[in-house]
DNA sequence: ATTTACAGGACCAGAACAGTCCGATATGGT
DNA sequence: ACCATATCGGACTGTTCTGGTCCTGTAAAT
């Protein structure tokens, strides 16, 4: 129901890989694509875009690569999100004054900002370091920390092939 | 740094128009299309999934028009974002078994359900009734029900122009 | 019967995205 | 000093998606 590139899914996998490694070694891209099962020249582009974010240090030359900028437990989804994805919002009118024809006497763009926020508050509690540890079913992650009951809501966490989404409506099947 | 469609906001605006509408009446999509500013076969095509969805009804024929299925304190933006976004979630493999060569052995996915999940709650507590009241500033929306303190966060709710963000990257300037 | 308006398609152009590749640059080892 | 290695920072390309348009059929009201 609410998507995320590609790119940014790859980069956290990426991100929690170089997160499993011992503190203070450096990884160059051939080998994280060789231990993520990801198209090398995918994660050298995603490895250089985290690098310029600042949430990656690259070192160059021989014996180069990157490692993490910070430990993994001060690094939130939300900045490794906003690095690759950019500071999208949730809604086209937020910036942009006047690309909406409706501007003034919309009466939902004001909600859309507070529910923005609230989605980019969940996403900045949970850190890297949440996401490495082995998924120990059980696990109470500190999701719970947010106040929100968890529990009862059908956890179709359904794929991003809107592809699926689409069949059902003009009975196309197609994968990629 | 998360998208939504533009249909689906537009569907967003579309409803909270509708639930502005006296209780009962039906309007036809000429008419919200009129009112919203949006163009007519696009709000027409929208207006048809938000039927088939179960959130509208639909008349036929002369007179005919939609009209929410439900009083406006009973539909949550979620469910408005799942009818038109379709039951996507935030990463790529948390259905679609087998489209990740990881699957097994990959420590993100599962807690990717779980962020997935705490997005879904927070969108499923904010009510179509919630975006229609007039935006008086300082209301406190029952977003502070989440428990969440949405205080001190940069109200920047960027615009998706994900152009914007390429901007920076390859100096390209851009407007739809 | 005629008019109105939704239903459900097919369809198209433009944009965004994933993915590739190359030259330049910096570093470490010989 | 030189060479091998690896990142950096671009440009580039093909496919997929999305927004948007249009057309035919059908149902309801006058």
């Amino acid at each position: 129901m609410i998507r995320l590139s590609r790119i940014t899914d790859y980069g956290i996998v990426l991100m929690a890989h170089l997160a499993e490694q011992p503190a203070g070694t450096t990884h160059n891209a051939r080998e994280a694509a060789e231990a993520t099962q990801l198209p090398p020249p995918v994660v050298s582009k995603i490895l250089k875009s985290l690098a310029r974010s600042g949430l990656l240090v690259s070192h160059r030359g021989a014996k180069g690569g990157y490692s993490l900028s910070r430990p993994p437990e001060q690094i939130s989804v939300v900045e490794m999100v906003g690095a690759l994805e950019g500071p999208i919002g949730l809604v086209d009118c937020a910036m942009h004054p006047g690309a909406c024809p409706q501007e003034l006497g919309c009466t939902v763009r004001e909600p859309w900002q507070r529910i923005n926020r609230v989605v980019h508050d969940a996403l900045s509690q949970i850190m890297l370091s949440d996401l490495v540890s082995s998924p120990r079913p059980g696990d109470v992650l500190p999701l719970a920390s947010l106040g929100i009951d968890t529990s009862g809501i059908d956890a179709s966490g359904r794929s991003r092939a809107s592809a699926n989404a689409r069949a059902s409506t003009n009975g196309l099947e197609r994968d990629r």
